[in-house]
DNA sequence: ACCTGAACACCGTTCAAGT
DNA sequence: ACCTGAACACCGTTCAAGT
């Protein structure tokens, strides 16, 4: 209804609002990270004063939420429970979704552990785990496993998203040309040059640092955690020899 | 050697150090979170101007970093190779040791994700890297392995030690005198809030997250990627059904 | 109801000057 | 070599004033 008044007003002015200032900071964030965000620059995006803002935003931390809340609302879709394909297929979905999203948006990753470390109650955090929950749920892991399995591979997706992101920012600014692999090649030389008597194992794993391939090493992390949880809770297999699993672990603090 | 003459400078002058701003440092964020670490407060509580302070230290992210590896330097003691107990008691040791870190100095969850999302070569993610890499590699887990089983644990632990910092942090900050379970409680009571049709899986966990404690929950995370590091490597048994581990995952986007 | 923009308090950092 | 402290540029935020 009134679509024919539209058009005139989208130039210039387009009148601001919270998703217009939001849109605004995420493109903000990509361009120039998040020393980038100032309300300065931001007003100058938008052609207003800070006051303006201020009308629709509480504060600047408010402000980051919502980006950071924009950007994982689209990257993990929630959509109707069931998708098509295995849940295997449904895991690795999700999880390249997240890990596309922190390519993309390199700030993400910082910025969704403070947010996760600040408010766990908050839109994010059930997205997150809903999202990888999901697909537990679809493995048929039993529901006492639920929010264990959930959590370790939250955990692990955030944070190895986080690391590729890291190290794909790291080789562009190195130089602008960089490839990937000289870059990894530069970290793994850096840590064989640690001392052989604090570090023989980081050292020796230098190699492996360099030839990996990021995307193959993040899913085979996933592959690694959906293992133990199978191991954890088929009764059939003869049970890990490593670790107690149904005992409590008692506290063994010192 | 000389060790007549210390004992007057001690008191009130001392004279400023790296380590000594580095230490104060330390103090004003565990008192006042990461918020509270100005130079301005620095300076009062050091009892000198800015400048005396950047001539030991280039600038604040050069003192906060130092300031994080100090303490995760002090938490993973790396020591000789072989501790005594067992490689699962010691892989415990050693996250338990970032668990207790984290949870006695909430700002260090997210300084370390700040961190090892900016310079993966720095110090700090060596120590814990080999930290958990030697249990790993006590556990007898085959080389091919390594890489991929010390980060999944890693992201793990740091994670869900930042997790718990943080529910530690929101009960003290809800009340002074809330109880962690009663903290949880309203956690668990705001996704049980959560639209039913969006969030099926999150409510239905909502009860388990209430109830559980959080150190018991931690260390099952961590016998959950242990028991996947022994089904992975381990060729006696049957092999999960769920993953084809030894193909390559190939891309699947899109 | 929504926006303007000058003003304020505070921050990290610099640097000429001291010892 | 090490420290002082005033000064600078920049930041998030406020608020009286407009429409």
């Amino acid at each position: 209804m009134a679509a024919a008044r539209t058009r005139r007003s989208q130039r210039r002015t387009e009148a601001l609002s919270r998703e217009r200032i939001v849109e605004a900071a995420v493109e903000l964030l990509d361009a120039t990270g998040e020393g980038g965000l100032t309300f300065r620059a931001l007003t100058e995006r938008l052609a207003t004063g800070p006051g303006a803002i201020y009308w629709h935003v509480a504060n600047k931390g408010e402000l980051l939420d919502a980006a950071t809340d924009a950007v994982v609302a689209a990257a993990v879709t929630v959509g109707p429970a069931g998708s098509a394909g295995s849940p295997q297929q449904g895991m690795r979905a999700v999880a390249l979704g997240l890990y596309e999203a922190i390519d993309d948006h390199p700030w993400l990753a910082t910025r969704l552990a403070v947010q996760l470390a600040r408010s766990p109650w908050g839109p994010v955090a059930p997205r997150i785990f809903e999202g990888i929950g999901r697909q537990i749920r679809a493995l048929g892991v039993p529901e006492s496993h639920w929010f264990t399995a959930t959590s370790v591979l939250m955990h692990y997706v955030l944070g190895a998203a986080g690391q590729n992101a890291a190290n794909a920012a790291s080789a562009r600014a190195l130089a602008p040309g960089v490839d990937r692999a000289e870059f990894l090649g530069t970290v793994s030389a850096a840590w064989e040059r640690l001392d052989p008597d604090d570090y023989p194992f980081t050292r020796a794993v230098a190699d492996q640092a360099r030839e990996h391939d990021d995307l193959e090493e993040f899913l085979a992390g996933i592959d690694l955690v959906l293992a133990g949880i199978t191991a954890l809770h088929l009764p059939g297999t003869t049970g890990p020899a490593t670790t107690q699993t149904a005992a409590p672990p008692g506290r063994i603090r010192d």
